[in-house]
DNA sequence: CTGTCAAGACACAACGTCTCGTCTTGTGTA
DNA sequence: TACACAAGACGAGACGTTGTGTCTTGACAG
């Protein structure tokens, strides 16, 4: 069909199978092995009802990832600065660290590298929307005086992130909590007043 | 053939046709797009002799990156800390923003994502080398005063270089010379004494 | 009764292996 | 030193395999 189809007809126990199949595929091989194939045959779906509804196998995992990543999107404020930074990233050292994210965190990261629209999708629902509380808690903190004034928050967000995404996907050590406290001592001790 | 091949009677011609299509195929197209089959033809050479020699199309990138990356290996040490620093990332910004390395460089980090051997080769062959050069040039520095003693360096150049290659591969943002300037600012101001 | 569904056939592209016949090269012999 | 020759690297491309994305079919659901 050349006609875009109908979303009020689509059958939702369909969608709810090639969504499962792709992550259950994803963890228990890599990413690159994942194949639109596989996830019909898993799903007991037909390839066409996969492309009838997304472009690539990296939409479907994304629409995956999100879909559970939606809950606990909220960045704490505790009052301590130091213990909200190291509490949110050291929850991302977790998801980093396991297994079966690592594999389609990495997934998704590299089709960002080919497909645009997945790139931007990635950003938009992923990636932005948490810098932007991260950047929201460290203004808070900004104006309560914990910060310098003349610090620029978007430049301390990446530079706190960076290093993580830098050994997940360089492999030149593993993510660890320990990263995580030198890279936070470091970058305190550089925007304290 | 089961048996491995006799490196004295390669044909020198053919590994330098392979090479130069690779790189050349690669600033075409996408890294996506530069297949075995492409290089073959493109550089006259059968496929049996690419096999031969490589064991994937990572393999001959990395190679050819090699062989040109090996000169200017050498961190400057002028005696101002920043100015070697600022010389020496804004050469990467460069590197990171040129369409024909950038295609490939991505390419290659995509590829150890799945290939631990490539994973392996460019640490060895290219991250790490220029890494410890940078350590050294911040130990002078250490020793010199101009930086704190209880300072972790190769944290200090994890957070340096970290936010390029985070903007490189996620695309949250160009990665510039204003990015170099921020971060070296704010890493300065939490190493010294 | 229109459009989605599961199933699978289809043409295409790239993979990695293989088999040719040709040409090159290192080595042993004179 | 000169040369002959076997080993093997070469270009070309056929081959079976796998995954791609599209198309067709008949069943069935909104």
């Amino acid at each position: 069909m050349a006609t875009t189809p109908n979303p009020d007809r689509r059958n939702e126990r369909a969608r709810r199978a090639i969504l499962d199949a792709a992550l259950e595929l994803c963890s228990t091989q890599t990413y690159a092995g994942l194949t639109m194939e596989g996830i019909a045959k898993s799903a007991g779906v037909g390839k066409q009802t996969i492309y009838r509804w997304w472009p690539s196998k990296a939409a479907i995992l994304l629409e995956a990832i999100t879909e559970r990543a939606d809950q606990s999107l909220d960045f704490p404020d505790t009052g301590d600065l130091l213990a909200d930074l190291r509490g949110q990233m050291y929850e991302l050292v977790r998801l980093f660290t396991d297994p079966m994210f690592g594999a389609y965190g990495r997934g998704l990261i590299v089709a960002a590298q080919t497909d645009p629209a997945i790139s931007a999708a990635l950003l938009d629902t992923l990636i932005r929307p948490r810098v932007q509380l991260c950047i929201e808690r460290l203004a808070k903190a900004q104006q309560a005086g914990e910060i310098r004034a003349d610090v620029d928050l978007a430049v301390v967000v990446e530079l706190l992130y960076a290093p993580l995404y830098y050994r997940m996907l360089l492999h030149t050590a593993p993510v660890s909590s320990e990263q995580v406290d030198s890279v936070i001592s470091l970058v305190m001790s550089g925007i304290r007043p």
